[in-house]
DNA sequence: TTGACAATAAACCATATGGTTTAATATAAA
DNA sequence: TTTATATTAAACCATATGGTTTATTGTCAA
């Protein structure tokens, strides 16, 4: 297993906890943008989004490639499975609790059963 | 697909940015404690944990029993699965990377070959 | 060379955050 | 009935956060 430092987790959940972030990284999932665009498709200040990108480049999420004037960002999917392995050491939890439900809505349907 | 608010998951991603509330989640998975319990296993004044039971709470991470004076602490795995749904939108994107690098890997493997 | 443009830096602001200490509240035990 | 215990409420503090506006900086185009 490989595990990741605290700050690492630090920084990654806290870049996923702002809706405006989370608006970037689905879009740059569709495939890398320039800031501009990423900006202009935010009611905020081109300042703001900037900072946005910074928390996110942070966090590991997002990389950028500067030509010229214009900034070129890119999704770093590989970050976002450090959260997704963290999350997977409690999948267990929730798979039992499913799998209780999926029992119990068996028992419901056997007792009102087929007539 | 079943789709949480930003809300939910600006709490329950704010919820996990911290160390000490991963922590207590951790803990938490190993059964329910006691707030004291929790309280004392930190280096943290207890008024200071209480506040980020809260938080977890609010996150819905966390359920709370009160028992005469003292609260017991349940970890509730349901809302975790909120975010790993959430992470898992994604999760073609890094499978694609490691399935990349596992390719190049191979490719190292034959060119430097069993001679 | 002179503007226009894309992005950041700096300064600033209101609010949130994580912590503290000191009451206050409620329950258990003497 | 006191007194001790577990927890929260309130007030406070330093710093972080998400936003703004106003310089700066660097690059492209006229």
């Amino acid at each position: 297993m490989v595990y990741s430092s605290d700050a690492t987790l630090d920084a990654l959940f806290h870049a996923l906890a702002d809706p405006t972030r989370r608006t970037i990284i689905r879009m740059l999932a569709e495939g890398p943008r320039g800031l501009g665009e990423v900006s202009a498709s935010f009611p905020i200040s081109s300042v703001a989004v900037s900072k946005h990108v910074r928390t996110l480049e942070a966090a590991g999420l997002v990389t950028r490639q500067v030509q010229g004037r214009s900034h070129f960002c890119r999704l770093e999917p590989m970050a976002l499975l450090t959260a997704h392995r963290w999350l997977q050491a409690y999948e267990g939890f929730w798979t039992e609790r499913l799998d209780a439900l999926e029992d119990l809505l068996g028992e419901m349907k056997r007792e009102s059963g087929p007539p």
